[in-house]
RNA sequence: GGAGGGUUGGCAGAGUGGUAAUGCAGUGGUUUCGAAAACCAUCGGGUGAAAGCCCUCGUAGGUUCAAAUCCUACACCCUCCGCCA
């Protein structure tokens, strides 16, 4: 969400972000309704005035012909209010200026590569093709059993699954992120308040048994299942006024992850690239209402995900998303691609964002510094790993010709075992 | 499954129909070599240069000229009994 009287005095800023971001809202129709919302509620506080006044007056013939007049005029202000509301939460944050303009994926540009790709003198194999050769993947029996991108991990696959979650998970913990077990069924506004809604609304899935009240009535308040941990680790601090000495609040969490990826049919339909559940261990910042302290914690984050795929040997490269690509509510957002062989292309594996005061807006959550100002705090999220899509570039650039893989040094701890070969 | 009690600012806590006491903590200041103590101011949110005005007593409805207070529904917390692990 933005500030009304920033969109009112920065107009064609606001107009330009909605053009870049491709974001269906009329700037103008949004100011008009603003007015009439000013309008009715300068009418109606006036009135409430003279009600409270009469109250203490007792005057009761004076308190009836207000109530009269106020009655009408809080139901229009009431259904204004709503609909402002709905509009607001369409308008999107501004860019970076330095982010790249364009309306999708087409227009990121790669700023960053690190690694040799591998060069194989072998025909390479997919992860699909592999991971069933090693009986470490089974795709037919998970689609049976789930449907369409169903799987299961079986053997060695499992186990290099949890083995690169609990890197991460000892990464983070070194670089001070408190850990939380968060829910990952939450309330629509969770989702509002992240921006997950109403933007992303049908990748979400929604519960449709969401239980029973004591009362033995069905409960009708809809319940969601989160694509991150994101929403509900920002949830934590949403209606709260945080203190200055408590930032930058630095937290994360590993979580299931649920995505219907209604809006993908057809794309990425094989293996484990685009699947409906998925393991994540995902950070959230919250800092001060500060720009370079946001960017600086921003870089912080990137470094922590890059250092780990350098420690693991993949290939990758750091994408600047540009504007139609980044989503509504983000000021800045670098993804990562890692090296998929397989695929003979980039995959992404990662995403960092910056979304300043957005979501912070829409959460209410707010720093009280030590002057006793109040504003709203900063957020940023990144991703630390996420499996079993990062298993895709372990398994395909570390395949031997033998249809074997060499396990990475760094992960050997957690595996314990140094390759995965077909003995089953 | 049954029976009670409760929810008011960061915390504690008054207020049972007339428009939110008070204390503690916090913040700024006076004083001090410095601190403590004391004293003064400030101390829920919004708007505003300010005065002021509006909103706010778990949430949502309702009754009333007027609701923290009365009515209805719901949420959450606590205690006890039962059942299960």
């Amino acid at each position: 969400m933005l500030d009304i009287n920033f969109i009112r005095e920065n107009t064609d800023l606001v107009k330009k972000a909605v053009l870049d971001k491709e974001i269906k809202l009329d700037v103008n129709e949004l100011l008009k309704l603003d007015d009439r919302r000013r309008e009715l509620l300068g009418k109606v506080e006036d009135l409430r005035a003279q009600r409270n006044q009469a109250a203490k007056e007792r005057n009761i013939e004076l308190g009836k012909k207000v109530k009269g007049e106020l009655d009408g005029l809080e139901d229009e202000l009431r259904k204004v209010e709503e609909k402002f509301r709905e509009l607001m939460l369409l308008a999107p944050n501004i860019p970076a200026p330095d982010a790249p303009v364009g309306k999708d994926a087409q227009n990121n540009e790669v700023i960053y590569k690190w690694g040799n790709k591998p060069d194989f003198d072998f025909e390479v194999k997919d992860h699909i093709e592999l991971g069933k050769n090693l009986d470490i993947l089974d795709l037919e029996q998970g689609a049976k059993v789930s449907g369409f991108r169903g799987y299961y991990l079986k053997n060695e696959g499992a186990v290099l699954h949890w083995a690169i979650l609990r890197l991460a998970m000892d990464r983070i913990l070194s670089h001070g992120f408190s850990l939380m077990v968060p829910p990952t069924l939450v309330h629509e506004e969770v989702l509002e308040g992240s921006g997950h809604f109403p933007f992303g609304k049908e990748n979400i899935y929604q519960i449709a048994n969401p239980g029973k009240l004591d009362s033995g009535e069905d409960i009708k308040k809809p319940v969601f299942l989160t694509g991150t941990s994101e929403p509900s680790l920002l949830a934590y601090f949403m209606g709260k006024t945080l203190s200055e000495e408590d930032l930058p609040v630095k937290v994360a969490a590993m979580t299931q992850c649920y995505r219907s990826e209604v809006g993908d049919y057809g794309k990425d339909t094989r293996g484990l690239y685009r699947i409906h559940e998925f393991t994540k261990v995902e950070q959230v910042v919250i800092c001060s209402a500060d720009l370079d302290e946001s960017e600086k914690l921003f870089k912080e984050m990137q470094e922590i995900s890059q250092k780990i795929l350098e420690d693991l040997g993949i290939p990758y490269q750091v994408i600047a998303t540009s504007t139609g690509d980044m989503g509504a509510g983000k000021y800045r957002m670098n993804d990562i691609e890692a090296w998929m062989p397989g695929r003979n292309k980039y995959g992404e594996t990662h995403s960092n964002s910056n979304l300043t005061d957005w979501q912070a807006r829409r959460l209410n959550i707010k720093v009280r510094y030590k002057n006793e100002d109040i504003k709203y705090v900063y957020t940023l999220n990144n991703t630390v790993i996420a499996s079993p899509r990062i298993l895709i570039a372990i398994l395909e650039n570390f395949q031997q010709k033998d249809g074997s893989i060499k396990i990475p040094d760094i992960l050997i701890p957690y595996t314990g075992f140094s390759e995965i070969s077909s003995k089953h």
